[in-house]
RNA sequence: GGGCGGUUAGCUCAGCUGGUAGAGCAGCUGACUUACAUUCAGCAGGCCGUUGGUUCGAUCCCAGCACCGCCCACCA
């Protein structure tokens, strides 16, 4: 029939669906009288490369999007990158550095023609790689976050927040990474425990110089920049200190003593140095108490002209120097060891300054609420469900977030400025220039904000921003919302909470329904897989040595919560895909052309037991995988068709049927099976499924557009199974017969028993010789043959069935204990329930219900007792 | 410091309405059998972290404890 390889070889195949899928332009949505399904990629970095973590995520989405496409609806799954500031520049200036210049040596505009030039060679590079995994986006749709139309859906948004007093400048303490020289927001500075010192420093009265208040602190260096020390009110040791004058060291400067609730009575000394230009809760000290702020840093983290003798260290060193100033000078009275949290920049890991800057923020306060709100009233789902704790915490307790960046790549802040400093925030400089001309009366010359926004400013918008807002079109109207969103929980905070936010804000609908948070990849030591830690395992090596569907296939199966991952995982896949391939080849090796003509239809009655059984199989199959699915249960989906198609239709059926090849009603039910198997598998391997497929030739369609199975609830009969489940217990239990039986002296058996399996027979005959010498077998036939395994299920096996349970056990009196005791426990069950029952005032009170279920119960257990009773004693 | 999760076979994990536990892998036995050795048949291996509570009955529900992991956080 056909030509199939005995060994299934994914490169081919896979070359060959990519390009027909995208010739023919198959994943294409457009508004149509279909319902709507939609999911948006979470946009990877153009500067991102394949890793498992993607892997991961675009299986998930493409399971759904596949399958909610084969059930009918217009699923659209959205494409796309992000622009991804700091990463991005950073790139380039490294490839910069190289030539020995930096990003100031070569000015603006050409450090952007760079950035578009790496982003144009480069940037595309993440989503062919995403194309190999299988991913059913639709690609002519791509969207990067500085296209031109969504550039306008950033401004409109910076413009209308504004519009809203939702954003103002401000001169705040932020995180600031002296390497990238730019911002961050509170969410970019990632806190780790680092063991650092806390040093105690001397700082001498002014009216006595013998008389000293001792501070502690872990940045040492930020003393240059007191202005203040501060004591709690409430403290007795510092009673009456509060307005006297310090001296502070080395520089000489004379600061005085503040009372502040903030500082704490049990921390270090209970006097705390006040930096306010170096520290957050300094300055809102400084606030409180109307504080000077000395700023003493460069932006590049070098101390300036503040510093005095210190001018021109790195912050690094001028700790050190600092250090050996105040020991030098007799101030520094000792270094405790201490750990504490320290910021790092998430994107070159630099250790943070906190600093004092004019920044652009977003008030989050008012967009939060319904944000929260969301997700309390279940509008949006988190799944797993315990997500939304995290997410409302934060919500709760959110903060402004800054969002101006000092880099070049990403939006530029759409706001001028005056010779007055004055702002104007416009969509054009000419309209800039308007306004300007309106307030001053006259022409003046703007120059524009030079910043940038933070790139979450832009993926904030991905949902609605990409199928065209703020303009009106069909798209948008068609597609959003979203249903579902798939990401690590990462990025709940950058992305996932202000999506949330914008959609509500800018739509006035949530941007999406469910939110699927998955694990983290990790290697098989649990460590997450990183490239500097060298464990990190390249999808695109897997798919070249096991192939997508391998890759994809295992990847989910192995997903509970992270996922821990090394190399041999992925023969789960490849083996399985092996399995499917050659059971396919098997069939169409066998089934005549009449079978392949309409194997959709055939008379049920007239099947016989296994056909009835594979059949009852496939159908609650389907209906389970469809619902796992719907669930968001991906590797439960993935072992019920795994189980199916190995485990009952490759193991049993197939075994069974392999001497019926000649009955065209075995045929067409085997090529039902298996049609309808690949369309269950489909959303999980999507190219093997398709090249089986296509020999199916059930018309010219692909089966990434056929449909999902239909469920027929005809074909699944609760007693085929159980009939059938019965049979396989059996012949199991024939096989499994060496140490197993243990037959009692003098008795014979005699039987035929009827093996279809062929392979099986020989293992199975050795077993009966050993069983013949040991036991007491008079004789035993076998016969390959299917008939009688049928007959087997009407009895005529059914002899040797009475006491292979019984006596195969090996250790009776063992079994017999146990018997006992279960039996004891049922007694005791059934005496309380049955006591329950009899009085009265239960009774009366209880509801029917728990009555009713108590009655069957008790009637159950008595069963399972009299049952037990009869076991008990035919051991004895 | 606050919050969240986990603890089940050697390993990785299921166990989604409470009825004394399942899978895959690894291990061990056996089968060269024309769909597949990327295979097939089988075996063994578990006081379901610990202590209490609720229940006739707890891996499952509740509380405490221990250990592991993650997230958040401005005690310098």
């Amino acid at each position: 029939m056909t030509e199939l390889s005995s060994r299934y070889d994914p490169k081919t195949v896979e070359a060959k669906w990519l390009s027909i899928w995208k010739d023919g332009n198959v994943f294409h949505a457009v508004p149509s009288d279909k319902k709507p399904f939609t999911i948006v990629i979470p946009p990877p970095n153009v500067t991102g490369i394949l890793h498992m973590g993607h892997a991961l995520n675009n299986t998930l989405q493409d399971i759904l999007v596949r399958y909610k496409r084969m059930r009918g609806f217009e699923a659209l799954w959205m494409p796309g990158t992000d622009h991804a500031g700091i990463a991005t520049q950073n790139v380039v200036e490294k490839q910069l550095a190289k030539e020995g210049k930096t990003r100031y040596d070569i000015g603006r505009e050409a450090m952007l023609g760079r950035l578009w030039a790496w982003k144009n060679e480069y940037g595309g590079t993440i989503l062919k790689q995403l194309e190999k995994l299988g991913s059913s986006c639709d690609w002519p749709r791509t969207r990067f976050t500085m296209d031109d139309a969504y550039s306008e859906a950033v401004k409109e948004v910076f413009i209308r927040l504004y519009e809203k007093d939702l954003i103002y400048r401000g001169n705040r303490i932020i995180n600031w990474c002296p390497r990238c020289q730019t911002a961050l927001s509170d969410e970019e500075a990632e806190h780790k425990d680092k063991n650092g010192k806390l040093y105690h420093i001397k700082y001498p009265f002014k009216n006595d110089s013998s008389k000293q208040l001792i501070v502690a602190t872990t940045r040492p260096e930020t003393m240059l920049g007191d202005t203040a020390v501060a004591i709690n009110p409430t403290d007795e040791r510092y009673k009456g200190y509060a307005g006297q004058t310090l001296v502070l060291p080395l520089i000489k400067r004379e600061i005085k003593i503040i009372a502040d609730e903030f500082v704490s009575l049990e921390f270090g000394t209970g006097a705390v140095k006040v930096t306010p230009a170096h520290d957050p809760n300094d300055f809102a000290m400084g606030e409180r108490h109307g504080l000077e702020t000395i700023n003493i840093m460069r932006p590049d983290g070098v101390l300036n002209e503040q510093a005095g003798v210190f001018k021109d260290l790195d912050r690094f060193a001028a700790r050190k120097a600092v250090i050996a100033a105040l020991d030098e000078q007799g101030f520094l009275v000792k270094i405790e060891d201490h750990t504490h949290a320290v910021g790092h920049c998430y994107r070159c890991d630099t250790v943070v300054e906190p600093y004092l800057s004019k920044q652009w923020f977003v008030r989050m306060m008012p967009l939060a609420k319904p944000a929260a709100d969301a997700v309390r009233n279940g509008q949006i789902k988190f799944h797993p469900e315990r997500w939304e704790k995290v997410y409302l915490n934060w919500m709760d307790n959110i903060r402004d977030w800054c969002i101006s960046r000092q880099i070049w790549w990403g939006h530029r802040i759409p706001v001028w400025y005056d010779d007055q400093s004055n702002a104007y925030v416009a969509r054009t400089e000419a309209e800039a220039q308007q306004k300007a001309k309106g307030q001053r009366g006259k022409d003046v010359s703007l120059r524009q904000d030079e910043d940038v926004l933070d790139t979450w400013f832009s993926s904030w918008l991905w949902p609605f921003a990409t199928l065209g807002w703020p303009a009106k079109n069909q798209d948008l109207e068609f597609f959003y919302p979203t249903n579902a969103l798939f990401t690590a929980s990462e990025i709940i905070f950058f992305w996932v909470a202000r999506m949330i936010m914008a959609g509500y804000e800018f739509m006035g609908k949530a941007p999406f329904q469910d939110v699927y948070i998955h694990g983290t990849v990790r290697d098989a030591k649990g460590r997450k897989m990183s490239k500097s830690l060298g464990n990190a395992l390249d999808p695109l090596e897997i798919i070249d040595e096991y192939g997508a569907d391998a890759l994809r296939f295992s990847l989910i199966i192995n997903s509970g919560q992270d996922i821990f991952i090394s190399k041999e995982k992925f023969e789960i896949g490849r083996n399985f895909a092996n399995k499917i391939w050659n059971a396919s080849r098997l069939i169409f090796m066998n089934v005549s052309p009449e079978a392949f003509k309409d194997y959709q239809n055939f008379e049920f009655d007239q099947l016989n037991l296994p056909s009835r059984w594979i059949l009852s199989q496939l159908y609650s199959t389907i209906s389970r995988t469809a619902e796992a699915i719907e669930k968001y249960r991906y590797s439960e989906a993935e072992s019920l068709v795994q189980e199916f198609f190995w485990g009952s239709f490759c193991d049993w059926y197939l075994e069974i049927i392999k001497n019926q090849w000649k009955d065209v009603l075995v045929q067409k039910v085997a090529l039902h099976v298996l049609s309808n198997s690949l369309k269950i598998l489909h959303p999980f391997m999507p190219f093997i499924t398709e090249e089986i497929y296509k020999n199916l030739q059930e018309g010219s369609v692909n089966l990434s557009n056929s449909s999902w199975p239909e469920y027929k609830k005809e074909y699944v009969s609760e007693d085929d199974q159980k009939t059938m489940q019965s049979m396989i217990d059996l012949i199991s239990s024939i096989r499994n017969t060496r140490a197993q039986w243990n037959i009692k002296p003098n008795e014979t058996v005699e039987c035929v028993l009827s093996v279809a399996d062929v392979r099986l027979l020989n293992a199975i005959q050795k077993d009966f010789e050993n069983f013949q010498v040991l036991g007491k077998i008079r004789s035993v036939q076998f016969e390959a043959g299917l008939s009688k395994v049928n007959d087997a299920a009407s009895g005529v096996v059914g002899e040797i069935r009475y006491f292979i349970p019984l006596s195969g056990i090996v250790d009776i009196q063992k079994e017999k204990r146990r018997m006992s005791d279960q039996f004891t426990q049922l007694e005791k069950t059934a005496n309380a329930i049955a006591g329950r029952l009899q009085n009265s005032e239960f009774v009366k009170k209880a509801p029917p219900e728990v009555i009713a279920k108590d009655q069957e119960r008790l009637q159950i257990i008595q069963k399972e007792m009299s049952e037990l009773t009869s076991v008990i004693s035919s051991l004895s």
